[in-house]
DNA sequence: CGAAGTATTGACTTGTTTCAATGTTAGTGG
DNA sequence: CCACTAACATTGAAACAAGTCAATACTTCG
């Protein structure tokens, strides 16, 4: 069978036992989760700042942002997410959106219930803990990019967050000979980085000078990997990824 | 009785039931927890980047901050502590720090054990979504740094900032007169914001000019909460504590 | 083809850093 | 109680990274 929410169903689980191993009893829990599955259109925003969501959202295939607003409406992205990501996982025990969700390029999106959540949260605790544990993971997240645009400057700025998005991708599986889709405009990349489009783009250049990247419209390749993560200061450590995968 | 811990047991029972209210039965849960105190004299670095913890840290007095360190040794502050905080919450499910913990002033600190929280919230769904929710918050304030330091200039920043620190102060019923102890140096706030001790120094002066704020060694006065909140586009709305604190 | 979004480039401006000197305050020990 | 010291705050001038403005090219797509 190709029941909906399948896809979902999968990804959720590689997720989750990137890290433990998950037992087949907690396997059967989180396959009785039912999913409604949603495709959104490029540059859409479904998840308002003030919201008071009742689902989370499984990032199935696209790109999603977070993001907030200044008051003249500059826009900054507080994180980026990937197939596999739940950026609103913190929706599940804080009422009250601190900040709007939009799509990148068209999306498949996968939501699922609080109610159900907390359902499987309560059955089994190691659940409840592969769950929470992809919540703290966020946070980590949160810390390197106060880290990177606090303290790196533009060109080192962007090998950071390259590192990371490729590190990611690569867990993935999404990610061959260092290349990688990556739909992000150079003017988001910069409201992501606290940097503006032209700033970015010279940043670019540099990187491409010294030969460690390639970007195109919508990819981007990684030519060194090691030495973008050593110009960027990027420390993969928060990501909690598997060792196999650093390289 | 006064046994060694009951701070700690008191400090952590106010925090969780700020949002909800915490059953008889849980708190019995929570105050069978057992507490070391510690206490550490200013400026100590007491967990390091890429420990593995085993236990968690509550702030009883004084304040901690987390940090990472760039190559050539500047120093970010990720966030900052005040009592009833438990700074390296994540560490319960994140094996490896990705940051250190450092006292600013002297502190007296109390310490619990992982295997011990995973017990209580084993033992209790209830009890494990209060202490979840402190770590989602703890991803909130984050997301509030990272639109801060991103996308608002000095002056703002710090109005931002300091705003902040005055809404947790008034939330724990310490600050009096829109007065709260803060022994953060300006270069301290600095390195918190992303800006150098000339710019904090700069940034202080206008919103003194203002008549916003005053401030004093080791302490901070807001004079004009409200128009101090709007200067640094602060949106308590992340904090999620009781609408009684905002005015 | 035309239009819209995106990337690139150059010249100029500005906020922040850097450097360096001078006050100021708090704590220490004679 | 004062001299001494270290930490912290303040100020000014010069340097610089990044922002702003604006024009030009390149892509993609209806």
């Amino acid at each position: 069978m190709n029941s909906v929410g399948d896809e979902a169903r999968e990804l959720l689980l590689t997720r989750l036992s990137a890290v433990d191993e998950i037992s087949e009893a907690d396997r059967n829990l989180l396959d009785g989760l039912s999913w409604r599955i949603e495709e959104k259109s490029a540059r859409t925003q479904f998840v308002d700042e003030g919201d008071r969501p009742s689902e989370c959202c499984l990032v199935i295939s696209g790109i999603v942002v977070r993001s907030r607003y200044t008051q003249d409406g500059q826009r900054q992205i507080l994180s980026v997410h990937i197939p596999g990501d739940i950026p609103d996982l913190q929706s599940l025990h804080l009422k009250r959106m601190d900040h709007g969700l939009e799509t990148v390029g068209p999306c498949r999106l996968a939501f699922v219930s609080h109610s159900s959540l907390h359902d499987v949260c309560r059955a089994s605790y190691s659940v409840a803990a592969a769950i929470w544990r992809e919540s703290l993971i966020d946070g980590a997240l949160h810390r390197a990019a106060i880290f990177r645009n606090g303290r790196l400057e533009a060109d080192a700025r962007l090998a950071h967050f390259i590192s990371e998005m490729y590190l990611r991708h690569l867990v993935l599986g999404m990610a061959t000979d260092g290349a990688f889709q990556f739909p992000l405009s150079q003017e988001m990349m910069g409201e992501a980085l606290g940097l503006t489009v032209v700033s970015i783009n010279r940043a670019a250049q540099t990187l491409r000078a010294r030969g460690l990247v390639r970007m195109e419209r919508g990819s981007i390749q990684v030519l060194d990997p090691g030495t973008l993560a050593a110009f960027g200061q990027f420390d993969p450590t928060f990501l909690h990824v598997r060792d196999e995968f650093l390289g």
